[in-house]
RNA sequence: GGGCCUGUAGUUCAACGGAUAGAAUAAGAGCCUUCUAAGCUCCAGAUCAAGGUUCGAUUCCUUGCAGGCCUACCA
């Protein structure tokens, strides 16, 4: 895809005989040119070198043709083209900055975070709702009908630990009480304390978690009843997370709906052959000609594992909803099991395109999250702590605004600023999460970002500022270029980021927006401008430089301030 | 044992096989009587090792070294 500017070259490059799609670069230094491409390609073809290429057709572009590009330069293998900015800024204003609609309404089910009832939220959590978040807002930007899902699992060992828990306080410790802290995440905080204490006395409790997992699958009514208050502890917990997080589900649906149709298709499975009981009378599919080792379908003693759920999950999603594809996303460590499951769903028949986004796991400096060491970092915690020193700053810059807008505008700044750190690296790669960087308001932060949005909208509060046509002509300068040719991918970004499943591709080029903007303001006066035309057409180059931060701030479920 | 992923400044990260490997932090030196200093200048500092493919390799291939994840009854 080529933005607005290099289409324009495009059609005077297939002038001189240029047919290729031509992927163009930026020059190292702006002195070398502001748009370039190498010869490479069509020299390989021509027989000649890429030099001499590029000599040769940058003497047979007819820059009359165009105001767009000032000057043609051969350097090397590259022919480097000097653009006009007032013609930049032409093409760019009179155009909508848009992404592709490379979806028309196709719909695609996404389902994130998928996270445990009865467990801790943790920032690995937070990542995952982050990227998924981003995923989606990606999608719907290039014009995909998208329906986010979440898949909520309250069924299994985890859950039978937590009642195990509850039904045997009095043998743990728990630091907090349910009514300061919350449902959710005390009920996390029990799973933690418990899963410790069943560990350290595993031959004891074995007996009475298994007969406690009886009676959860039977559905006995005293542990049904247990079961379902503390689900529900856990679920308005999420959903509160999820509002905060700005994470909308179309669908919740939960591991004990779709539990039981698993189990048949397992028996279909069985019986069509394609499964097969393996050691010990549990229930297979031998991937290893895939090289996808042994995947399990049913436990020995009849018991559903995740896949039994996730075919009829599968089943439901194509059938509940007219989705073209579902797309899954959960942490890379779980790769493997979803090759399987794909595998295993297509050896059953099933044709429908399903895709995983792996995500790297959340680190801290000490090494893995986990919470039988201790060493787990909530949500809930992260965001107070970055909050308050936010706040702190906040208070430090402005002691004449009251509790309301400095707690309106430190809440802002830390969802920004958690979603930031959370997406800054590419998604696939495991991140480790340093409080340090996370809490910093300098450099590659949403902060330095979102600062950039609320300077602008301070230069247009003395209302010096008149929306309508400005004078192309006296936008000459370098910096003004530079935001003008950044403006102008916008769309490339949003492919690229979708195409990857790269949220921190948006996160890059905000930071590479906001710091070029910075650059700008210092070296040229926005409301002293040497002319009242400069003045407005400067002013409109920062409308549209905040419009276009707000826009991809927005793909990353962050708000704006105005003033910070 | 097998599969997947990762090795780049002190640290955390960028770089469709292309121009002099970019940033951010931390360390050092500066810039507020001038549109928000949560900002901006300047200064230093890096491709795990050895081969191979290529006009050209941080990127692709092979091997080695180091780390992570997964590898049927955990989720």
């Amino acid at each position: 895809m080529q933005n607005i500017i290099e289409k324009e070259i495009l059609i005077l490059l297939q002038g001189v005989g240029i047919q290729e799609d031509v992927e163009f670069s930026k020059p190292p230094k702006p002195e070398m040119g502001d748009l370039a491409f190498g010869c490479f390609e069509i020299a390989k073809k021509e027989g000649k070198s890429p030099n001499e290429v590029a000599k040769e057709i940058s003497e047979k572009i007819n820059i009359e043709e165009t105001r767009l590009i000032a000057s043609v330069q051969a350097f090397g293998p590259y022919i480097n083209f000097f653009l006009d900015t007032s013609e930049i800024a032409r093409l760019v204003f009179e155009n909508k900055i848009l992404a592709e609609d490379v979806g028309r309404g196709k719909k695609v089910l996404i389902e994130y975070p998928s996270q445990n009832t009865h467990k801790e939220f943790h920032i690995g959590h937070l990542r995952n709702v982050c990227i998924g978040n981003t995923i989606v807002q990606l999608y719907k930007e290039s014009g995909f009908d998208i329906t986010p899902m979440n898949y909520v699992n309250d069924f299994g060992r985890h859950v039978v630990k937590s009642l195990w828990g509850y039904q045997n306080l009095e043998k743990l410790k728990i630091e907090n009480k349910k009514e300061d802290v919350g449902g959710q995440k005390w009920l996390g905080e029990l799973y933690a304390v418990a899963s410790m204490y069943i560990e350290e006395h595993k031959e004891e409790v074995t007996p009475e978690l298994d007969e406690l997992q009886k009676n959860l699958e039977s559905r006995e009514s005293e542990t049904t009843k247990l079961f379902e208050e503390t689900r529900s502890w856990s679920t308005d917990g999420f959903k509160d997370l999820m509002n905060e997080l700005k994470t909308e589900h179309d669908s919740i649906i939960y591991e004990s709906e779709v539990k039981d149709r698993g189990q048949e298709i397992v028996d279909e499975l069985l019986k069509k052959e394609i499964a097969q009981e393996g050691e010990g009378g549990a229930i297979i599919v031998d991937l290893s000609k895939d090289n996808l080792d042994i995947a399990l379908l049913r436990k020995s003693m009849g018991g559903g594992v995740y896949m039994t759920s996730d075919l009829a999950l599968a089943e439901r999603k194509f059938g509940q909803y007219s989705i073209e594809e579902s797309i899954n996303i959960t942490g890379t460590e779980q790769d493997h099991y979803f090759k399987q499951l794909f595998r295993v769903l297509n050896l059953n028949g099933f044709t429908h395109k399903m895709t995983h986004v792996g995500y790297g796991l959340v680190n801290l400096p000490s090494g893995k999250m986990s919470s039988r060491a201790g060493n787990v970092i909530l949500y809930e915690d992260l965001r107070d702590e970055i909050f308050g020193h936010l706040k702190k700053e906040t208070i430090a810059r402005h002691e004449d605004w009251d509790e309301e807008k400095v707690n309106k505008t430190v809440h802002t700044l830390t969802m920004a600023a958690l979603k930031f750190t959370m997406q800054k690296h590419e998604s696939n790669k495991i991140i480790t999460f340093d409080m340090n960087e996370a809490v910093s308001f300098e450099g590659y932060s949403a902060p330095y970002i979102v600062y950039v949005v609320a300077r602008i909208s301070s230069l247009l509060k003395d209302g010096t500022y008149k929306a309508g046509d400005i004078e192309y002509d006296v936008l000459v300068e370098q910096e003004e270029k530079e935001l003008l040719l950044l403006v102008s991918q916008y769309g490339q970004v949003v492919q690229n980021a979708l195409e990857l499943y790269n949220p921190s591709t948006v996160t890059r080029y905000c930071f590479d927006l906001a710091k070029s903007f910075n650059d700008f303001y210092n070296k040229h006066s926005v409301l002293k401008a040497s002319t009242p035309e400069l003045v407005q057409a400067r002013l409109k180059l920062c409308v549209l430089v905040s419009d276009v931060l707000k826009k991809s701030l927005d793909l990353l479920t962050i708000d704006t301030i105005e003033e910070m």
